[in-house]
DNA sequence: GCCGTTTTCGGCCCGACTGTTTTCAGTCG
């Protein structure tokens, strides 16, 4: 089932701007925390109506569940027809750029007529603008700055991009200063979102060494424009391989550091639920430390746990703070034991030269021994249907296993493992024969073709195979490039946990597939995760990282992790699901 | 428009910065 929330969100999120635009913020901010809410859910809203739990959602009442109902039934909101007619469709998208508020904009509209971008452009150029009252050269500058600025602020960069990016400047920056007595990359990068707009650091020094510390920070070899420059905060667009990104810089004291750290690591949207939760009790949070309100006096403010002592939670992991429920969690001291790096005991889905891989099985093999504590990898090279990977048909599969084996036997291990990445092929039948499959240690199963059709069915019926272990990135998606084929992810998370299938966190830094809601899903009904690298040369191991934290961001624990379990633990799974399924179980 | 073991009405996060002002509105994160 198409699912139609991005796009019901979407509405909403435009209703709210024109609130904004008609000066009625507080409805704006209903829309839009409803707009955040839908987005974020991890069912077709059409299941909710359909289960009669639309009520239940909170940030949802009775006029917006009406307006959506309205939009299910008739794929239209008459409320939301009527609004955009008293707002130019040119400034709905406008608003929110850097200089272009609500009020600004409004007054453009009212005061000089103005209703399309080019006009506004135009007017800008002319001094039009710079001559009603309250607006001057600079104001306009900024707006003229912040159209320019357009492009780049809609370009969000991967996450792994944004870490070598932080760690180069923060590496820097610690290195040739000894008055920073630590540095830390907040913002959606320490959350570990999976693309990232700009780059937020901060750092602890002495009140008189911080000017020395912007003077260094601004005068970095890969600073193109110097925004903002002051003893607290400094911005700055810097250029790395031809692309421009924005990086600030903010100086706190120590006493202030954790709750700078809480602050400013957001999300917005977590940051506004705790300030309420605060406030309630009679206390205040900002930037610098929690207050009481009464009188005044500070209680916390040194470290994030004490932020979050003080409003009675425990301390939240970065990655979860969405405002997804990890509030209330927290409340409750029942928050998740998230899964961590270190709990990896082997890479499941890698691919050699055997295929499109760069490195031979024993050079991999070294490689990993070499640099990660694992116990295990598994080589899955393409099967025959990839034909510009150089898949595998069964003739070369074969001989890739002896040479697995005659290598683990000169080497004295039993480290390498032989698996396959078979294609699921249109009729969701696989690429290999079941006597092939049957030989293997583990199959990954993946579909790489057809991604405009619904392919749920495909897949619901290669997890069917006794043989199938897990499903390689199951929703398609290439982020900033594909968006994902269709497929009912409730449908195939249900198969997965029936059949004994594990669902793959691919973490390869544009695929990060499944995504942080449906790892929460299949975390929520029990089906479970395999994180696995898909390497395809040596220096891709290192992506285990990023999937890892996008498995802490969909509040994956160690026990719901596969690859966290040791092989014997794994072959226990494997050979559930073909006893299960009628398959052959292999000896050891 | 949403929400509520103090509230079904009256709130809705907070401070810094900027550019424009003579004391503040609008924007931003």
């Amino acid at each position: 089932m198409y699912n139609i929330n991005k796009d019901l969100a979407k509405i909403l999120k435009k209703t709210g701007a024109i609130y904004e635009f008609l000066d009625d913020r507080f409805r704006a901010l209903a829309y839009q925390r409803a707009a955040n809410i839908i987005e974020d859910l991890p069912d077709d809203i059409r299941n909710y109506i359909l289960a009669n739990k639309l009520h239940e959602i909170k940030g949802i009442g009775s006029g917006i569940a009406s307006k959506i109902q309205e939009y299910v039934n008739t794929g239209k909101i008459q409320k939301y027809e009527e609004l955009k007619k008293q707002v130019p469709e040119d400034f709905i998208e406008l608003m929110g750029l850097p200089g272009f508020g609500p009020k600004t904009l409004r007054r453009i509209y009212e005061e000089l007529g103005i209703k399309t971008k080019e006009e506004l452009i135009k007017a800008l150029e002319e001094g039009k603008v710079e001559k009603l009252s309250g607006f001057g050269p600079k104001k306009v500058e900024n707006m003229l700055k912040g159209l320019q600025m357009y492009e780049l602020s809609q370009r969000r960069i991967l996450l792994w991009e944004a870490l070598q990016i932080s760690r180069y400047i923060t590496n820097k920056l610690k290195k040739a200063l000894k008055e920073i007595k630590d540095i830390e990359t907040v913002g959606s990068v320490r959350r570990r979102k999976e693309t990232i707009g700009d780059l937020d650091i901060l750092v602890i020094s002495e009140e008189k060494d911080r000017m020395k510390i912007m003077d260094y920070f601004t005068s970095l070899p890969e600073v193109v424009e110097i925004l903002v420059k002051g003893p607290k905060k400094s911005s700055v667009i810097m250029k790395f391989d031809g692309k421009k990104r924005q990086v600030d810089l903010r100086i706190f004291n120590q006493e202030e550091w954790g709750a700078a750290l809480q602050y400013f690591t957001g999300s917005k949207e977590h940051n506004v639920h705790l300030r309420e939760i605060a406030k309630e009790k009679g206390l205040k949070i900002n930037e610098y430390g929690v207050y009481k309100v009464d009188t005044g006096e500070k209680i916390a403010g040194e470290t994030e746990e004490s932020v979050y002592k003080a409003v009675g939670m425990d301390w939240i992991p970065p990655e979860l703070r969405e405002d997804r429920g990890e509030i209330e969690a927290a409340l409750k001291h029942n928050l998740p034991k998230l899964v961590e790096l270190k709990d990896i005991k082997g890479d499941m889905h890698i691919h050699s030269t055997w295929s499109d891989g760069v490195n031979s099985i024993k050079d991999i093999a070294d490689f990993v021994k070499n640099n990660y504590r694992y116990e295990y990898i598994v080589i899955t090279d393409h099967s025959k249907s990839q034909r510009v990977a150089h898949g595998l048909d069964e003739e070369r599969i074969i001989r890739e296993i002896e040479e697995i084996r005659t290598l683990n036997k000169m080497m004295g291990w039993d480290f390498i493992k032989i698996g396959t990445e078979v294609d699921i092929l249109l009729d969701g039948s696989l690429d290999f024969p079941d006597e092939i499959l049957a030989k293997l240690d583990w199959v990954v199963a993946s579909v790489h073709s057809h991604f405009n059709r619904d392919n749920t069915d495909r897949i619901l019926k290669a997890m069917e195979n006794p043989y199938v272990n897990v499903i390689g990135h199951p929703t398609g998606r290439l982020i900033g490039i594909r968006e994902p084929y269709p497929v009912d992810m409730d449908a195939v998370i249900k198969m997965a946990k029936e059949t004994g299938t594990a669902l793959e966190i691919n973490a390869q830094p544009r695929r990060l597939d499944i995504n942080d809601i449906w790892i929460k899903k299949a975390v929520e009904e029990g089906a479970m995760l395999v994180i696995s690298t898909d390497s395809h040369n040596l220096s891709n191991f290192a992506y285990m990282e990023l999937g890892v934290s996008q498995a802490r961001r969909g509040w994956a624990e160690k026990k719901h992790i596969l690859n966290t379990r040791s092989w014997k633990e794994i072959k226990d799974f494997v050979d559930k699901k073909r006893k299960k399924l009628g398959g052959v179980i292999q000896k050891i």
